[in-house]
DNA sequence: TAGATTGTTAATCGATTAACAATC
DNA sequence: TAGATTGTTAATCGATTAACAATC
């Protein structure tokens, strides 16, 4: 697994690329695409081709001069590299609406995180069985999707068991010592709201 | 509505930060605090008093120096400049799932955007319904959750509207003349394993 | 007035792009 | 060999932080 004993440094903004990589690589070779160029990945993932060989290299050595990539050995590289491979274990608790959906997600349904339990808030006693459970069962991911009152009681249990991580889409900000990831779905909205307001203001200006 | 001709220039970044501050001001409303410092409001964004000023100074003079902020003043003025006041009209095409989810976000429920209708391709011709009613009803911006081939066959419906923007959570990328916000809720979970396996090799050897 | 805190300028840091030698 | 394309170094660009004069 360890090449050449990994001196090099994967930037933040390379490590957020990753998934987006493995997106189109799948679809690569799902094409039977198992060769490509720096400048096609970059196009289809629309970024430059410098941009994708700096990434790439900062992975390591993956190209051969002159031919490309090899779609699969990169794919599975970055598998390796970005860490997912059913290797954690998740628990969500959450709205029913939250928790349907996010069952069904790809990552939980095919391969990636393992998903052992869903606690709906919508259900009696929700928080009190999602700590017996925890506490018993040691999940290494928390998926927080509650909303209101449930959240603060959620984060007080979450904050009294051993866990490795939080994938957070509650409206609260948590501090804890191991990695949080925040996904506050409605700001994503508000960015489109943003960009269309703005384009709408310079064709404005324009005429 | 023009503040002094607004000459400042808000960067890709401040604009990404905006959420989160309507996030922070919402909530130190709520709880009657009406005066705010850059300092305060970094921390608990997560941010440096930095760049809290230098945020809020590109969009705009909203401080008063040796007082601070005043929230609700702030707050209204950043919900203008984002561009999010039920201005826009929405529709959302996607699997059951994603669709219960989404009509249930505040961003649709109480102020934000305005949803007008729902097609869940659980139902029978849910694409077809989708296109006589937004060719008929013309909504500002579509949202997108489908998955596998009604994907491509609501991209094709969608290439014939004329609207604003796309909110997309499909796997695919979508080209058009008008903004697209991708969400790929997915990725956020393989960078949280990223962190998580990073930690967990970092603290490997520091033993 | 004295203390607090902004707005802004300058310095630093990190990420992207450009260019090209290395090499398949 | 000739053509293609990587990996890497250097140059550019943008974002963050530090510092402080302006001013409430």
């Amino acid at each position: 697994m360890n090449r050449e004993n990994e001196t090099r440094k994967v930037s933040k903004s390379t490590a957020k690329r990753l998934p987006g990589y493995l997106r189109i690589l799948k679809k690569l070779i799902d094409g039977n695409e198992f060769r490509v160029s720096s400048t096609r990945l970059a196009s289809l993932l629309g970024a430059s081709p410098s941009q994708v060989r700096q990434d790439l290299s900062s992975l390591g050595e993956f190209g051969l001069r002159g031919y490309g990539y090899d779609t699969r050995v990169l794919y599975t590289s970055i598998l390796d590299i970005a860490g997912v491979r059913e290797e954690y274990s998740a628990v969500i608790v959450g709205t029913e609406e939250m928790v349907s959906m996010l069952k069904s997600r790809p990552v939980f349904v095919g391969q990636g995180v393992a998903l052992k339990k869903c606690f709906s808030t919508a259900k009696e006693n929700a928080l009190g069985l999602f700590e017996d459970y925890a506490k018993k069962e040691r999940p290494d991911i928390i998926v927080l999707a509650t909303e209101g009152d449930s959240t603060e009681k959620a984060i007080e249990v979450i904050k009294t068991l051993k866990i490795k991580g939080v994938w957070n889409f509650s409206n609260v900000k948590i501090k804890l010592d191991v990695p949080v990831k925040n996904l506050w779905i409605d700001d994503s909205l508000m960015t489109l709201c943003y960009d269309i307001g703005k384009k709408e203001t310079k064709e404005r200006k324009t005429k």
